[in-house]
DNA sequence: GATGAATGAGACTTCATTCAT
DNA sequence: TATGAATGAAGTCTCATTCAT
């Protein structure tokens, strides 16, 4: 059985990324947790804690799911494939943690300080890069936006996914990644 | 002097941007546009068409911004880096409004079908990767897709620009957009 | 007719001098004004504010009341005795008056910027007494302990009568007032 | 080591003296008395209850208070000057309770039957007004009333002191005490 | 005696919007 | 066109108290 406190974190996420920060009011994710209302006060200051608390637990998470396998016995390039596949697996089988993270990776409702400490969990997938840019594999870019590049191209195919904009086929990600390669590998 | 109306809208821009949707209030709009309350409806039925209104009128300003000058006589790479100089132009002079494009392009604040008319002001950026595609420039992946890795690259470059993460140089510059080039020519 | 921000300062009175500042919800003094919710916030930013606001107004018209027919040509003595019977009949006039400003008189409720503004209208009293001090009636202590021994008797007297535990007569009234002068005449 | 109990009372009145009866949450004084919310309740049935309670052990050690040493073989104005002292002296060493019996005392927050049964204590002090009167040393004035104009008088040279708008030295002590004597003395 | 997670009524306040002028 | 007093539903959060351990 679920922890009261793991509860409400769940019912938080659920509810945010369907209606807003804002057009969720404490009293939806109480009545949906069923718990009383100041039991989610007894687990979380204010409500501002309770999103930084669920982003923060959230994006451990992703960068936890981005390494996964990567210690395996392949090269540059198909580690560079590895963690494009993890982090586009995370988003698929995670949509509404995608959903969160994407609408408040820039909002200002995380306070900067909790933005900051998080970033911890990129160290690996920062290491990996930057060893791409010594080793004269990558591009000489600054390491974050390649990062940032990066992230952005596999958030852009899972969203027309999501949103039924478009199909996904093998064909289609497997040249999807090949692009998000092309614009960083040299030659 | 700028009409009332124009006002308004001008500081809501400034207002949502600084502060988000929900924690600007109609009666903080009211004030600094220095207006009465009844003024304000009087040329929005709700807040939910203020918004509405400003983000069609700034998503018409940026299609408009794009294809500045791209009727040059000068070849398909070129085109593709002048509309990537456009658009990072566009941001540079207009950082409020790239933000308020940023956060609400995905929201559910916008209504649907406000998105869907305005995707008109970027039928001639659509156009051009079309053609890019039919001849053969560009690898074969779904327009739209292209257009939004594009338009993602973009903004990651500018947004890290923009919050000092790090800094701009002309090589920098060249670089990211031969980057996002190569991403998505063919060879 | 009375406008509503009267209105709600006099309900406002009447509900605090009877169940206290913390047992008196915003909701009740709305309820018994019959006015809105958000009409008190336009009058009032805050319950403090209402109360200062409150405290001011009462304070301002006790030191009037203090001072009524002062001028006229009685001796020293004589205008002691009459700013007594001014200040008991201010109470016995306005006990809920009375009653609130002796409980948040030193209530930390009230801000302390509000309190020392409020002392100007107290000069004429003050001059009073000094005066007396002066010219040797009045024994040589500091001015306003002597203001506030005499505020204080007068105000035991009320609360005595006030809540029928002794009664007033003529007699007990003009003996408490020379109990007053005596404590302060010299000789 | 102090119990529990004491401890609880201690904190109160600390609390509740700085920041006011409803502005002191249970939760507070729960968390400066280092004990669990549940013990509060095993001592006291209601915070109500807790008041009262503190109210009655401060009311009767006022009491005893006054009338330390009172027997001396000394004459009635001496015995007079020696409870204001005894009184005064109560309250430069016990701020706090000085504090907390001021605002209590005409409280609705204490039980009216509480007040009642605590008057017992000042039976002393009573019978030492009422001997005065009949051996026509003092007016004829109520005898509460006298004990009130009293009592009022040390508080309100007491709270002056306390609060610093005056200083207390050995002449302004006297000439108040003798003040208060030439009130209520017959001559 | 002692603990502290859990409760839920109710507090203060904000806010989009209306309408008589 | 423009004003701003008035509305009242709804929001976040606090708080005294309980009860299983």
């Amino acid at each position: 059985m679920m922890s009261k406190r793991d509860l409400i974190l769940q019912t938080t996420l659920e509810l945010i990324t369907e209606l807003g920060f804002h057009a969720t009011p404490m009293s939806l994710i109480i009545k949906k947790s069923d718990v009383a209302s100041g039991t989610i006060y007894h687990y979380f200051k204010s409500k501002e804690e309770l999103i930084d608390t669920l982003y923060s637990e959230l994006k451990e998470e992703m960068g936890k799911a981005i390494i996964n396998n990567i210690d395996q016995d392949i090269n540059y390039k198909e580690k560079f494939f590895l963690i494009w596949k993890n982090l586009f697996s995370f988003f698929t089988d995670n949509p509404k943690k995608f959903e969160f993270l994407e609408d408040y990776a820039n909002s200002p409702l995380i306070r900067k300080e909790i933005k900051e400490i998080n970033q911890r969990h990129y160290e690996p997938a920062k290491n990996f890069i930057e060893s791409g840019i010594k080793l004269g594999i990558l591009r000489d870019l600054p390491v974050h936006l390649i990062m940032n590049l990066f992230f952005g191209n596999v958030a852009t195919l899972f969203r027309m996914i999501s949103l039924g904009e478009i199909e996904l086929t093998n064909e289609l990600f497997e040249n999807t990644i090949q692009s998000s390669w092309d614009s960083v590998k040299i030659n």
